[in-house]
DNA sequence: CATGAATGAGATTTCATTCAT
DNA sequence: AATGAATGAAATCTCATTCAT
């Protein structure tokens, strides 16, 4: 790849990075492209040479956003292949960085562009599932079930146990954090992830 | 009141229903005063007598329709006062209407309206949650409460039961309704709320 | 028809008069939607108001204009109907005076236009037709066939003796006029007006 | 000339030929370089390289086919040269490739734009008269000159009779094309010939 | 009070034209 | 010499909002 194809991709990625900020920011209709544009540091028509129109700009920034936001989550899941002696001290850990990062910046923002927009876009749903929640909860699926088979849980339905941890987890998230727009003190979360984990594990432990 | 003070408060109703409706079809910045005027029946400057601009008019259409939502799942609440003898049955049934509420069509709109335009309004949030999740969590703890006191129930932290409660119950229907653009048929909606009470009490009953 | 209604005709005349002038001027493609209104003296969105895009401007002005054209080239075959005792001298008076109204303006502007966007508004040809060449012929042919009738002319076939003496008359304007850029001298429009009638009067006098 | 120096000049007609294409398709103002390049095969900026700019790629375009068309008309003269016996028969054959060429595609393009663009082009008509309708009355008004020295006709004043017999024929077929949108039957171009011939006759035979 | 008409401001998109390779 | 990419400028159209009746 030469360095004119590089700096092609590049300026690609910062117009779709410059989007998502802008579209979290003003939303879908109010984000103009002259500022996403501006975000991005390029000129109007470059965006709408990389991009057709602003409809594909935003399913493609929104694509991009969402496989970023499932790589993190997926990687935050890892100590649950390797558990130490303390399950209940694992599953926390693992519950708390969840937790950041769903009340984080860029899962907010795509969870709030997502509900705005869900009705202009029928398929942008289609679109973030690839990287949705269902990926995320058979991840976690496939490890509560390593873990029963290695006696130390009993989730004989390992997806719905994963469905119930998160929306557990989750759940109360929408309403502390105002939906999304407060951030919560890092004590806050870990304290929620206790609480999860603890009803959890009362009913699959 | 006269006729002629009830036919302005009738009028105001109708741009204010009408508002709600457009509003929830096309997003805040999409709905124009236009079309919100056509669909309650009067002329584009009729609205700005009543409501002063398209942002006001916002304002009280989410709050009218969110004062709306509340009395709903309030009223469903009620079988909890007087339950039978199969509290499981009871907490059942009433789990089912609030899922039904939950995935209805004013509801969702709410929820979507509320994600899409929270950072244009961030004032929005108060105006809502007058008639929010807090006041169904309190009303539903206190019932809990009741319950415990009466021996039925194990709920030492009501408010904390009630909050997992209405997690358990409703974490799933986002994916499930697909953000609210799926319905569910009620079959379906009957084995979440089963599955729910099932955790729920195996925790707290 | 009261004030209002009047108030608002007035506008809708002005908007397609000034729309035809700069039509005429720019031609289409060229002619910015903004010039049109200033030169109607309105805002732009008025514009926009009373026709709803810039195509059905443009039909609509050209339509208007068309008919005024048809309405003057009438008016000027009237001394036929009365012919002195000098055919040949009312024939050639009538002549000059179609010819200065073909060499005006108006009619080169239509010209331009029709040329200029019959493939993009092909359309076009029936609007003005409505009010076109073929209207002048049918009523210059009724004259022609009342003078044969009356003995003072002998055009057996009255549409194309109709046909060839506007050819005669008109035919060689678009070659003196440079395509309606330049102005002819009246002694000039009635030197062709004599030669048109003398050629014609060769053959059907 | 080597190669190099006769591709370039190749790639320079191509280019004036998908010019001429173009803007006959879609005008002067709507045709965007961009199709211009694509039609001739090459990329925007090649465009730019040969012909500096948009206006000049028009004028050149023109230039082009204005100078082609005169040389099929021209051609077409050729048997006034040596006419048969039948010197009606001769002005109808050749009045006959007149019109077919004159309701022509290019010749039809080239009038449109003409008129279209004679505003914003003043020069444009100077640029093709030199190929224009002066230069084939001249060579036809020296043949009807010829003609009458021959004693076969009496065209006393040739260059009058040749403007006129380029009007009858010509002159009707503006409705009959409808502005060049239709193409007629060979049949009826001839009963038009026909029809121009006898009446030049009647005049000046 | 209700409304038809008018407007100022701003959004998306296109295009002729120029760099850098 | 030819091209892919980038851009400044401008055009159509929409919309919230205000007069005048």
């Amino acid at each position: 790849m030469d360095s004119t194809t590089r700096g092609r991709i590049d300026k690609r990625q910062a117009i779709l990075e410059g989007a998502f900020t802008v579209f979290a920011r003003q939303g879908y209709a109010q984000a103009c492209v002259q500022e996403i544009a501006a975000e991005a540091g390029v000129a109007k028509p470059t965006v709408y040479n990389h991009l057709s129109d602003k409809a594909t700009l935003f399913r493609h920034a929104m694509e991009a956003s969402a496989r970023t936001a499932l790589e993190e989550r997926l990687a935050a899941l890892e100590p649950l292949a390797r558990p130490g002696d303390d399950l209940a001290a694992t599953l926390t850990d693992v519950g708390h960085a969840l937790l950041r990062l769903h009340a984080g910046g860029r899962s907010c923002a795509l969870r709030r562009l997502l509900y705005a927009e869900i009705t202009h876009f029928p398929d942008l749903l289609e679109i973030t599932n690839q990287y949705g929640p269902d990926r995320l909860n058979q991840a976690l699926a496939d490890r509560l079930a390593r873990l029963t088979l290695a006696g130390r849980l009993r989730a004989a339905e390992p997806d719905l146990a994963a469905e119930q941890f998160t929306s557990l987890l989750l759940g109360p998230l929408e309403a502390r954090t105002r939906l999304g727009t407060r951030t919560l003190e890092d004590a806050e979360l870990r304290e929620l992830a206790e609480a999860a984990v603890r009803t959890f594990l009362t009913a699959w432990g």
